[in-house]
DNA sequence: CATGGCGAGAAACGAACTAC
DNA sequence: GTAGTTCGTTTCTCGCCATG
């Protein structure tokens, strides 16, 4: 199959709305330290706001402050205290280390908002909830690993194994060690990731039937601000020159997005190109007719193409 | 060898802006 | 004036690396 044909199968293939992979829908374990961490916070807070209309508390505040910022420090970010923050143009991080802002913002706290000392598991459980994006950073990395290593596929640590193996793939690591880091791509492959993008690096290299392919994923549901240039990112993949036949590029993109990007067709020639996302999908097609050895795959073109 | 600190990478949402 | 599009931002998690 040529990297269009598998593009329009993968047209044909849209992301399911939900994906098991990217779930977050367990109670978080530690539910009840985060409960305690807050009602702490409160207290503190209550405290401070009788002692500081009193004269002559000058000390104990002082105190009091301090033991605010280190429970802060340690996570307390899902206090009602650190959503605050965010309301106040800051972040909990930024202002729990400076005794100044921190006391600058408890004030204004005070002074805008009531302090209840209840602290409902639901709540916390809520809050953490709508943080839950913020896991999914290595999420699509493991979905694709589980399912080549479903299938036939082994997991290798070294260049070594790598080598040896038919179906194979390996994680791409950081740092300046380890055979599959950036440097020892480069020493391995001969190829270099990452010039353009302060060495940044991909996500998988599966190699298949003697065929290298580098792969970066990413899961998007939106466009918008920077997922714009992850989708950016992953076209230039596309238009990168690999230098050798059996070496391939592949830009996975999965989420609903996804589906958003393949659904946009090309429509008449005469059609002006209006909005950004019928902008990415001719980016994508002129990249893929450009690079006949790259590919951009959804998760059915994955499962086609490598299984 | 174990632990802690730090930086990189990930995605969602709401506000601002633009075009009709 | 309204609908649609683009822009700007936040913070958690993981892995690397230094330190004890």
């Amino acid at each position: 199959m040529t990297n269009l044909e598998i593009f329009e199968f993968c047209k044909s293939k849209p992301e399911k709305h939900f994906d098991q992979f990217y779930f977050f829908v367990d109670k978080d374990k530690n539910l009840a330290e985060h409960i305690e961490k807050i009602k702490r916070i409160k207290e503190k807070l209550i405290t401070l706001k009788e002692i500081l209309k009193r004269s002559n508390t000058e000390k104990l505040a002082e105190q009091i402050f301090e033991d605010l910022s280190i429970e802060l420090i340690n996570g307390g970010s899902y206090s009602e205290f650190a959503c605050f923050a965010n309301a106040c143009d800051t972040s909990i991080n930024k202002v729990s280390r400076n005794k100044k802002l921190l006391r600058e913002l408890t004030e204004l706290y005070l002074q805008k908002r009531e302090i209840i000392e209840i602290v409902p598991a639901e709540w916390v459980q809520a809050i953490i909830d709508k943080g839950a994006s913020r896991r999914k950073g290595k999420s699509g990395e493991d979905k694709l690993s589980k399912i080549l290593l479903q299938n036939g596929f082994s997991g290798t640590k070294t260049i070594k194994d790598f080598i040896e193996a038919n179906k194979t793939f390996a994680d791409f690591t950081g740092g300046e060690s380890g055979d599959f880091s950036p440097v020892g791509v480069y020493k391995n492959f001969g190829v270099k990731f990452g010039k353009k993008t302060q060495g940044k690096k991909l996500d998988l290299i599966i190699k298949k039937d003697g065929q290298i392919y580098f792969l970066e994923a990413k899961h998007l549901k939106v466009g918008g601000g920077v997922q714009d240039k992850q989708i950016i990112e992953i076209i230039n993949l596309l238009n990168f020159k690999t230098g050798k036949e059996n070496h391939h590029t592949v830009s996975f993109l999965d989420g609903i997005y996804s589906n958003a990007l393949l659904s946009i067709g090309v429509g008449s020639r005469s059609r002006k190109l209006k909005n950004k996302i019928q902008k990415q999908y001719v980016d994508v097609i002129k990249s893929l007719k450009n690079n006949p050895g790259n590919f951009w795959l959804n998760t059915a073109g994955f499962e086609k193409f490598f299984l």
